[in-house]
DNA sequence: CCTTTGGAGTTCAATCACTAGACTGATCAC
DNA sequence: GTGATCAGTCTAGTGATTGAACTCCAAAGG
């Protein structure tokens, strides 16, 4: 959406939009917290236009929030994996997406985060109540409460859990989900 | 940079972005927590273009997170103030510009959000160590450290503070800051 | 070896959004 | 009434996004 840079303003929020504003570009690192790693995965559970894919994948990795490094599995492929900068964005992340279920929670399917460590629910901006933290991405896991209007991609369902966050999506997860119809 | 829609995304995430994550969006958000509230003021503080400042308040009010009003002082003109809908976005706003502000700290000013009921500099989304919750607009107060590189419109220099959040920025501070040069 | 398939891009034309600047109409200070 | 200011609108030019078609490469099947 945005394109670009915000040069006038000398404050962190335009920082962090110069970086994160551009349209998709949340989604993106959103799916990769839930372990997307995957060129195709992504293409497919976001219905984005593939050249904006590309562009915005090698943005995150020139910023450095996001990690390519080449598919074990497939000679010439990349995974894309949030680095440790990159997850520092998760309580930002968090903050926004309660906003948006909360603001607009009626019909719409809510998704649940827990802290593995004490199995609290957490609160706006990934913050566990009981242990007192921020609850970082290794110790979260999610779960989605499906609706009708749910959507029916493999990486949708694979995505549905209760899964551990950044766990990657396997082929076999979603050739499963895809699979025998 | 958006626009628009991710009409296939069942996510918090992607409601949320639908609403605020245009161009221009936050940043003006931001502006209506510190206090701006008139046409004007938005466009000399954020140099964007006014078709566009047009857009985004009209858009803005519509979603209930503005609330447009007449000027008292200004028959034909209008002010427009953060609903109490709108102030829900704030731990989130907040969270996302500390992690601006903290990823490129280094050259940039940095702006401290305190709790006025304890004194205390907030967390990231807003959150209140001490009082063990999230300080609303109503109860913090920003002041900017500021920079060689620090804007010098009225506006910016009016914002300084230290200052309450969403006390209107009157015409009497903006006329002081641009005055007698 | 040859062909096919699917992933991961790139390229392209059309569309849409954003930008800067000129313009308008209303209010206010003088 | 004149000029200045504000809050917009309008317009043309630019840049970003889109979907579709195209390419390149690696692996699988035969």
């Amino acid at each position: 959406m945005l394109g670009n840079d915000y040069e006038g303003q000398d404050c962190g929020l335009a920082r962090a939009l110069e970086v994160i504003g551009e349209r998709w570009t949340m989604l993106i690192l959103r799916d990769a917290f839930y372990g997307v790693q995957r060129f195709s995965d992504f293409a497919v559970h976001l219905d984005i236009p593939r050249a904006v894919l590309t562009d915005r994948l090698r943005a995150l990795v020139e910023r450095g929030l996001l990690e390519r490094l080449p598919d074990p599995d497939h000679a010439g492929r990349a995974l894309y994996r949030p680095t440790a900068e990159g997850r520092t964005l998760w309580p930002a992340l968090h903050a926004l997406m309660r906003w948006g279920t909360e603001q607009f929670g009626d019909g719409h399917a809510a998704r649940y985060h827990r802290h593995t460590v004490c199995g609290t629910d957490l609160r706006s901006g990934a913050y566990c109540p009981v242990c007192d933290m921020v609850a970082p991405l290794e110790e979260v896991e999610s779960e989605r409460v499906p609706t009708e209007a749910s959507r029916t991609d493999p990486v949708s369902v694979a995505l549905r859990g209760p899964r551990p966050m950044l766990a990657p999506l396997t082929g076999a997860e979603t050739l499963a989900a895809a699979g025998p119809a």
